[in-house]
DNA sequence: GGCATTCTAAACACGT
DNA sequence: GACGTGTTTAGAATGC
């Protein structure tokens, strides 16, 4: 007895590379420029012919040496003081690359390389402190520079003013320029460097900045140009530069120019975005000229443009074409605080989701592997396996969870436990039973049975799971899907073992169970026919056939009305799940499939009935669920939702004062109230 | 606790 | 006799 119950249950970031990790997000502009000279620069200035102009050129390069060597004493100094770990040395690119990125490098704390060095515990909480100091102490040096620099700006200023009166070239007015653009962007790109990583220390609670405090005073800087100007020296700059880079230089040399272009403001989103970050610090970074590039092939390819839309985030202007969006690109979304704050969320929310979506295949991975050496166990739990438990109410449904599932506590989906019943709650459907383990749910809430078998087809027939449903049910479909609308016994067999991977197991005891169904139900009608025997469905008969009522129990409908409310999110954690794994979701809700209105009502209804019952508190075992009842108040047996169960009139259901309706053993077919129905 | 429903197991009869 | 089909009975599990 009751193997088979035991057969039931049984059944039942690629670029982080030579230690340069996604920390160096920012260092692409560096990497990009490794092959560049401040001689090249050098070797422009020469080019000029105005003395005055060399004079005041010279005059720039003065001033921008004393900016590098300022930028070069934060970098020997942190080099020299820098972090004591040999990890944490490993993972210093400044080392290996050019000066270029070196100096860019001790700033490239990013949150990423903060949490490995928090969590492979490399540094002490002394050593974060002296590394938290030294950055406050790079943060002082800035301002000193940023200092240095907008004198400096000043007297470029008002030497740019001159030369136009003097009717200077526009070479060599755009030179100056340059060289001005490009020592704001070497200030910019360090400001931006510090930002990650006083950001990566506010994450890690080891820094505080007040909220007026703001963090870096990008602002003027941004403020040094108006926008023509700076696209159309960077344009020209990045022209240059892609013959220049080509011809490689002395790598030992600090380019302020070369760095500061790349990361001038139309790159800087996907210098902050980019999570491909290539090896050695070298990112694939879109330079603005390649964007434009791209864009000019794929005018609509701009992954911040779509339907015409500005797809900034917070943003969502509309612009009528490409060039608008350009524009408004490159007015709206400059480089300033604001801009920076959002690609700073917009980066949290990717690593935030890049973390989730992890976390998810991982715990899909779990499932499966847990569901697959479920499936092949030996028949040695006695739990049979619960395709339609509930999933509050189902005792295995908690005993069965697995605990070979890791825990994700940070996963926001709603309830995961149901899913650790596995195939048993793919179907949206089944997920409303709340019935106990044996219960099948296509009687209970009408749900068609054609319709959860032919969605959820290919899982059952790859799956060795046990379709909700009734044998009764179940033989009634495998012959209404016949064309005749007749069966033999053995196309039933063959019917079963073919559409449900359950029914390949077993023969012997579910053969049983169908022909003692067979014999048992009346709405199986065996004819005789020429070829032997056949069966039948007598529908009306079968629509007799009273599923187990829901009483009024208060708890049950609550049950049934939180089992619902774990369906939605469920369901689309699932949905999101299995998608992307590429897993064909069998869900009759997600799908968008017309079964849902028919579940949702069918619902409705029994929630309804099951009230209306409680209410009238009526002795009769009629469930009260069909509005039929609101016109007829005689017991109605059946009222199938399912339109396929519902050719069958109702009149024809409909007895009066019958209390044990359900005609499903012959033992009742005695009944008076089948006798005055028949 | 009793009843209803469903499932499982088994026994039996009958025909091929 | 084996096997398939059909019927019947009994017991267990579960929900009402």
């Amino acid at each position: 007895m009751m193997q088979e119950s035991g057969t039931e249950t049984k059944s039942n970031g690629s670029a982080i590379q030579n230690g340069s990790s996604g920390g160096n997000h920012l260092l692409p502009c560096a990497g990009l420029r490794e092959g560049r000279s401040n001689g090249e620069t050098t070797a422009a200035d020469a080019g000029a012919a105005d003395l005055a102009h060399v004079q005041q050129q010279q005059q720039q390069q003065q001033a921008l040496q004393v900016a590098r060597q300022l930028l070069l004493q934060q970098q020997q100094q942190q080099q020299v003081s820098g972090l004591k770990s040999p990890k944490r040395n490993d993972k210093q690119p400044a080392l290996q690359v050019p000066v270029s990125v070196a100096m860019m490098t001790p700033q490239v704390i990013t949150p990423q390389q903060m949490q490995q060095i928090l969590q492979q515990q490399v540094l002490s909480p002394q050593q974060l402190q002296v590394l938290l100091q030294q950055q406050q102490a790079l943060m002082l040096q800035q301002q000193q520079l940023q200092e240095f620099y907008k004198k400096q700006q000043e007297q470029l200023q008002l030497q740019l003013l001159q030369q136009q009166h003097a009717g200077k070239q526009p070479k060599e007015q755009q030179q100056v320029a340059t060289q001005q653009l490009a020592f704001q962007q070497q200030l910019l790109q360090m400001q931006q460097l510090q930002q990650q990583h006083l950001l990566s220390l506010q994450r890690q609670g080891l820094l505080t900045i007040q909220p007026g405090q703001p963090a870096l005073p990008l602002q003027p800087l941004a403020q040094g140009m108006i926008p023509t100007e700076l696209q159309q020296l960077w344009k020209e700059v990045t022209s240059a530069h892609s013959a220049e880079e080509t011809a490689g230089s002395n790598h030992s040399s600090l380019d302020l120019t070369t760095t500061c272009v790349s990361s001038s403001a139309p790159s800087k989103t996907s210098l902050i975005m980019n999570p491909h970050a290539s090896t050695n610090g070298q990112l694939s970074v879109h330079t603005p000229k390649r964007e434009s590039l791209s864009h000019e092939e794929h005018p609509h390819s701009h992954p911040l443009y779509g339907h015409g839309v500005c797809k900034w985030p917070g943003c969502e202007a509309v612009c009528e074409d490409f060039q608008s969006f350009l524009k408004h690109l490159n007015s709206e979304h400059a480089l300033d605080d604001r801009s920076t704050a959002q690609c700073r969320v917009q980066m949290q929310v990717v690593q935030q989701l890049e973390l989730q979506l992890a976390k998810d295949k991982e715990r899909l991975q779990a499932m499966m592997t847990h569901l697959h050496v479920k499936s092949t166990e030996p028949k040695a739990a006695p739990q049979p396996l619960n395709l339609v438990s509930s999933v509050t109410l189902s005792k295995s449904a908690s005993e069965a969870s697995p605990q070979s599932l890791p825990h994700t506590p940070t996963t926001p989906t709603a309830p995961i436990t149901p899913v650790t019943q596995g195939p048993s709650v793919i179907t949206t459907t089944s997920m409303h039973t709340v019935g106990p383990i044996r219960r099948r749910y296509s009687d209970k809430y009408n749900v068609p049975i054609s319709s959860d078998i032919a969605q959820n087809q290919e899982f059952y027939k790859n799956a060795e799971v046990r379709p909700p449903f009734t044998y009764a049910s179940l033989i009634r479909q495998a012959i209404l899907e016949s064309p005749e609308k007749q069966l033999t016994l053995n196309e039933i067999y063959n019917w079963f073992t073919r559409m449900f991977a359950y029914f390949r197991r077993n023969a012997a005891t579910w053969k049983n169970a169908v022909r003692h169904n067979l014999s048992l139900h009346k709405c199986f009608v065996r004819v005789e026919n020429v070829k032997g025997a056949v069966w039948t469905v007598d529908e009306v008969e079968f629509q007799k056939r009273r599923p187990q009522k829901i009483s009024g129990n208060p708890s049950l409908i609550k049950n049934m009305q939180s089992s619902h409310a774990y369906c939605t999110p469920l369901n689309a954690a699932l949905q999101a799940s299995m998608a992307e794994n590429s897993i064909p979701l069998y869900t009759t809700a997600s799908m968008g499939n017309p079964t849902l209105g028919n579940l949702a009502s069918a619902i409705r209804e029994e929630l309804n009935g099951a009230m209306e019952h409680t209410n009238s508190n009526e002795s009769d075992s009629s469930p009260g669920r069909s509005p039929m009842q609101a016109v007829h108040p005689v017991h109605v047996k059946e009222e199938p939702l399912d339109p396929e169960e519902a050719e069958g009139p109702l009149s024809l259901v409909t007895t009066a004062n019958h209390s044990p309706d359900f005609d499903h053993d012959r033992d009742y077919e005695d009944e008076p109230v089948n006798e005055d129905m028949e």
